[in-house]
DNA sequence: GAAATACCCGACTAAAATACTTGGTTATTA
DNA sequence: TAATAACCAAGTATTTTAGTCGGGTATTTC
């Protein structure tokens, strides 16, 4: 699993279908107007998104996409893992000096914080960012609050 | 805060000089060759591993490096925090339609991560990697774990 | 005091990953 | 049959990352 901006922009797209998708299917114009995102670069995301079951899709005019089951039944690693298809990196598996040496261990310890990372996205569903939205659209024209000024651009673990 | 090559190459590096260090300093000629890094790629992080006064350095024949402080006292998010200094990515603090919109939203989100793993990585001392590292060198020639093919590639977060 | 050692420093570059764009085709509905 | 919107494959431009190169400076030993 990887996270990058494209994780983050798929997570959007799919907060935005869960928030307008309950009657009609959403063209991924709309999505792209109300977030900002390219429509190609959105078709990306979709294709990958309904390769893994995530989204229906519904053609021809009054088409576009639909969640693929229950917004409570999927969550943010299942997301973040279909669009950012982890092509497996730096493994140790090679090196002559991995074998008793110190690289093994400290792979050990990136191999923990993966798993801590997998399953905080893990325990996060897409019901529970619609609701915790629907709270924040309520309070409107608040301060920035420190959350703003953090940002996180990429983690990659193989799972 | 970032996790690249770069931050695992880092806290390589300072494990070794933990387990080798204890006695004379360590030129980094030395670690280059144990570790496998080049060594003006060496010369680049311990210059800022240095000025976050984790190391020590002694110039002139026989110097080398030392570590700043007890090994008990050095987590890995300092180590990771030094070399790899963030340059303040994305923010959405521009952005029109963040206000009450669903990207403060994910945000928010992230944020959340970002804090789960400073804190792991805050937990995690050099003193705790080096005993590990001991029992791993007695049970040498064991087949590879599952472990070895997990690798992290880039996290980032601002803190 | 000369030579060797090893840290110090800045700029430069190559490669990879990332984030897009372009230019089409196909299915469906009005 | 015209409009809509999903589908698809390549290609490109930007950014980030990783790493090199070519010098210099402090310190010790002979």
């Amino acid at each position: 699993m990887k996270l990058t901006a494209k994780g983050r922009y798929a997570v959007t797209a799919m907060v935005d279908l869960a928030v307008y998708g309950d009657q009609a299917p959403i063209s991924l114009s709309e999505i792209s107007e109300r977030q900002s995102i390219s429509q190609p670069y959105l078709e990306q995301l979709f294709a990958k998104l309904k390769a893994n079951h995530l989204v229906q899709s519904v053609r021809g005019p009054g088409g576009g996409y639909r969640l693929g089951r229950d917004s409570r039944e999927i969550d943010v690693a299942d997301i973040v893992a279909s669009v950012d298809e982890s092509v497996d990196a730096t493994r140790c598996g090679g090196k002559a000096d991995c074998q008793g040496g110190e690289m093994c261990l400290t792979h050990e310890l990136w191999s923990d914080l993966s798993d801590q990372i997998h399953s905080f996205l893990k325990g996060v569903n897409l019901a529970s960012l619609v609701q915790k939205n629907q709270g924040r659209a309520i309070a409107a024209k608040r301060p920035l609050d420190e959350y703003d000024q953090i940002g996180i651009q990429a983690v990659q673990l193989t799972d």
